[in-house]
RNA sequence: CAGGGGGCUGAGGCAGCCGCGUUGCCGCAAGGCAGCGAGGAAAGUCCGGGCUCCACGAAACAAAGGUGGCGGGUAACGCCCGCCGAAUGCGCGUUUUCGGGCGGGCAUUCAGGGAAAGUGCCACAGAGAGUAUACCGCCGAUGGACCGCGCUGUUCGCAGUUUGGGGUCACAGGCAAGGGUGAAAGGGUGCGGUAAAAGCGCACCGGGGCUCUGGUAACAGCGUCCGCAUGGCAAACCCCACCUGGAGCAAGGCCAAAUAGGGGCCUCGCGUUCCGGAGUUGAUCCGGGACAGGAGCGUUUCGUUCCGAGAGGCCCGGGUUGGCUGCUUGAGCCGUUCAGCAAUGGGCGGCCCAGACGAAUGGUUGCCGCCGCAGUGCAGGUCGAAAGAUACCGGCUGCGGAGACAGAACCCGGCUUAUGAUGUCCCCUGACGC
RNA sequence: GCCGCGGUAGCUCAGUGGUAGAGCGCGUCAUUGGUAAUGACGAGGCCGAGAGUUCAAUUCUCUCUCGUGGCA
């Protein structure tokens, strides 16, 4: 079963999890104890107006319908965050790169090199 | 022909597959099938309405705000259509003192009532800026001063000369043509006139008043009178005419959950009777029953449960951030016909066409269409007498590319702003040819 | 979605139809052995953008643009 983050607190927690980043998007990934698998969708103001935001999240939903009854991580929840250049980028090369993304996540690594940005403890509550 | 600017048009089409939202049907359910699914601006929120709530005797007046040629259209408008007027530009005709004037045409633009009801402002410059003014300048007619000449008188020294004549001064005075200042200098041009001038007089033009004619009207035209002192700004106050109650679907209504069922103010109401108790009787209060009454549930006569004295509204405080409704059939869309110059309106027939809420339209493929490049004389065109040629128009094939501005959120009518290609109209610049 | 408010010097703000100022900041000089404070002088602005009204617009009107506040 997929559903959707409707919480902003569900936001909120997914940033405590795995944070796996590409050009066009940032996946974040977070166990849900049992909800089963939820994704959620981020674009902020930076990226563009209404048009550019809307259609950027339609695609994201395409390439998430796409990706996670197979590639998606049991009971988890999946944030999506939208990067500028994401909605000019080709279609396959963001399906290529979430399904690397995905597998990166599932083997439990994220991005080196952001060794400020994980606070206290995060590491060890997402690995249980 | 090339480049640029502006207005209008226009918003690629048809299918397949995988998905999303919603409605209907089927199914115990999982789900399946069928239908529909963004715009001309959905935008800005600048105007006008519908709808909802609040306030309010109808209405009138005032305040505040808005609109502003006239007529029509419309539910209404600051919108649209037609007409009028003005300004600007470009041709044409006519006249000319060659500066220009007049008539008429086309295009574009116009927030286009009133400045002779009143108040205010018009900086700087300039002499003077609104009951005009006199700096430079012009004049020497009139008065004055002075110098000759002439004339008269004379005591021969001179004296007089208002009306003999000339000259000088520019004191009084006359003028506003010219110079200069300014955004603007109190009608313009010409002739006459004068000491010099001036609507002082005249002609034409401009302006104002009145009558008449045409037009629904704005207004236009003819005639006649007035020499004509009375700028500009009302997107300054203002005057006149007309319009407008306030808020907005996060309006408003219902349900559920949650909190401490708290405080204040206001309105309406608290029936009949019996038994017991408190109270010295009574008034009153407490408990119980009956009747009348009210509310809910079940299809109804009826049954049953609850209430039976409290109920409602507003404000403060506290809690919640869930669901349903309003929510899409409407000043609707399509076709046709009639009326009208048009905007638009009437008749007839047909159609149902988005309703999401972390907010649905996406991804991908094929064919056709558009643009560019290359290849190919190849249906046709073109050149050539033909053979043939192919720069150009066109055909065929291949490759590549573009697809703008932008996403409904209660709904309509407008305005404004954004917008790639194609087509079309207008304007500007440049080159070449005639 | 609906309804308001604002944009002036590097910063915080006045201002009025006639070429715009204040405080802080900045520069130079003076004062001091030196610094601060103080004093004197000075620079720095197409008043958010574009149209219109006017002789003249930062000001008045309209249209955009950017920022900001409120309403369940």
């Amino acid at each position: 079963m997929i559903s959707v983050l409707t919480k902003r607190a569900d936001f909120l927690a997914a940033n405590k999890g795995l944070r796996n980043a590409r050009p066009g998007f940032v996946l974040l990934t977070r166990p849900n104890d049992g909800q089963g698998i939820r994704y959620g969708i981020t674009v902020t103001k930076k990226i563009g107006n209404a048009v550019v935001r809307n259609r950027m999240k339609r695609r994201f939903r395409e390439l998430l319908r796409a990706a996670l009854p197979d590639n998606g991580l049991p009971d988890h929840d999946h944030v999506l965050i939208g990067r500028a250049g994401g909605v000019e980028r080709d279609f396959g090369q963001l399906a290529k790169e979430l399904g690397y993304v995905l597998a990166a996540a599932r083997e439990g690594k994220s991005d080196p090199g952001r060794g400020r940005r994980p606070r206290r403890g995060s590491r060890q509550q997402g690995g249980a």
